[in-house]
DNA sequence: CTGTTAGCGCGTTCAG
DNA sequence: CTGAACGCGCTAACAG
């Protein structure tokens, strides 16, 4: 590998003269002629340890993911590189697998690969190992869930309101029985997702009987579980509260020989791949996957270039909903 | 942040002591515990750029992905931060798009940053953007794909084995017109599970007949084009070779409210979440995805301690078939 | 075993 | 506008 000094001597000028030249500034036509032939002689390229010596920059962000097993996990990570590739910056990837203690040592290990800055899916506030965001040194951003950082910014959607507008059209669709399948209520997000179900009963003056509510805990089977319970408590339409359970719910409900939109009525929050395929298409939430990747880009760089100096702020995006005939009438209410 | 110098100074030794019990050698045990006390004290941490200068390693691998929305993908990278973690190296990731000028310019990217090696996923021997890899510096293993080059390693399946298991499999239930969704011939798996299917025919002296091949481009729009051009041609099982045109079949036979396993038979190549929420679950293909992750770090390990002297060699894995009764004998036959 | 010191490649002073 | 020299933090080679 050619170095500085290479160049320079190579073209008969100085290394001042190049580094000059390498950093954009004005020297004689004559010098920058010389010199630009001697970098292409010697296919000089600028050393990465040597720039990062001085700058303390890598132009590398550290992106740490809850998991990553899911449509959303994919196309976030996909988006994410998309965007920040054209600022040529490029991504530390890392699975924390919704371990706080993982979080921690993560943070830790991609602070000491000198990261410029750091987005974080999924984790919460109320975990003490996130105690370290609370003097970082980098930017933060936090995508999915809000971490009251004083420089931190989060990223996050309306969960609740969009739960609500599915409930409520389920409800005004004259299903009593609703049964729902939530996540535990320790997780900022499953409660707000809860919290729209239950605004739409309440907005509906309804009630929502505490035998239609099952508590799962996201795993695939949970929601087997769940849907075969609520099944058992004559159920005529059901929401699934993430993509996991919804699978399992699914499978019981093909397992019972369920014909989605005529026997039952389904919707669940997160899209995936599969939820086109089935006929009728399955009713989802459907979160703003790139808008989300690219504010959060966006905001971080914007940090990046202000020295984190910018105070935070939380961005809330909407999610959208894909209404398709897996919601359907009642069939057992008539006018 | 505190410097090694400080320490030093801090612990009332020299520098190179510091250096010497940093890099585990041994030395006076009262100065090894002034130098604990000092490092603690200052909460000292290494300087990433200052030891790359020295050593030239990054401890960061970079991985290169064809696309990042499969079921494949996610658990690919998933797994190799796995087994990458517990080495104390990280993955810079990014997604080519099975563009070949893209590849070559992310080659040149990681580069740059010194990653100390490379894991390329899905790239074509036939790409002249790839003769940079002819003589790269660094250790290379090709995923999915084999590429020819001295030093090179590539990890891939028997894709022509298992899907002559699979079509062998229908074949012997006495379906006679099967109809295969295949993918462009130009790329290496596209051909290996062609070939598969074509074994299949030729060990049992039966023909495939070219009305009942579909020559899809991978989207799942062409799937679902080709599906429905295969149910016209009558054809009683159905095999697709690749994840998102069987998601674009499946979504035909929906449509067209026929039961798989029992008007139709079915099977594909690639494993996804929903291919078990069908009622008979779908019989698939399913790569052997984390032995391939944790291959392929080994081997890059591997050839990263022994500076990139190892012959490149070719490893190939078995896939699993998961058998379920989406393939059924075909009924319009009696013994 | 320990201390000293010369670079690694670059940016940024200075003095010219 | 240019060139020489220093220092970023660390390792390794050498001398003690």
């Amino acid at each position: 590998m050619a170095t500085i000094q290479e160049v320079a001597k190579y073209a008969g000028v100085s290394v001042g003269s190049v580094s000059r030249y390498l950093n954009g500034h004005k020297l004689r036509p004559d010098n920058t002629k010389k010199i630009e032939e001697a970098i292409h002689a010697l296919d000089y390229k600028e050393n990465f340890f040597a720039k990062g010596l001085k700058s303390n920059e890598t132009h590398s962000i550290g992106l740490l993911m809850n998991n990553m097993q899911s449509n959303f996990s994919a196309s976030l990570v996909a988006r994410i590189d998309d965007v920040l590739e054209k600022e040529g910056y490029t991504i530390l990837l890392s699975n924390y697998r919704d371990d706080p203690n993982r979080i921690e040592q993560k943070i830790a290990f991609f602070k000491s690969r000198a990261v410029d800055g750091l987005i974080i899916v999924g984790a919460e506030q109320s975990w003490p190992q996130l105690e370290c965001l609370k003097n970082c040194d980098i930017p933060v951003i936090s995508i999915i869930t809000p971490l009251d950082y004083s420089q931190t910014d989060s990223i996050i959607v309306d969960n609740r309101a969009s739960t609500e507008k599915v409930i409520s059209r389920m409800l005004s669709l004259s299903h009593e029985r609703i049964g729902v399948i939530v996540a535990p209520q320790t997780d900022y997000v499953a409660r707000e997702r809860f919290l729209g179900i239950l605004d739409a009963f309440e907005t509906q003056n309804k009630l929502l009987s505490e035998s239609n509510i099952y508590y799962g805990d996201y795993s695939k089977d949970s929601g087997k579980r769940g849907m075969a319970y609520l099944l058992s408590q004559e159920v005529s339409a059901v929401f699934v509260c993430n993509y996991n359970m919804s699978l399992g719910a699914l499978q019981t409900i093909h397992e019972k020989q369920l014909v989605i939109g005529k026997d039952i009525s389904f919707a669940s929050y997160d899209y995936f791949d599969a939820s086109d395929i089935f006929y009728p298409k399955l009713t989802v939430i459907k979160q703003p996957i790139k808008e989300i990747g690219t504010l959060a880009v966006e905001r971080l760089l914007e940090k990046i270039r202000n020295k984190n100096q910018l105070q935070g702020q939380i961005f809330t995006l909407k999610n959208d909903v894909l209404w398709r005939d897996s919601i359907i009438k009642n069939p057992t209410k008539s006018e």
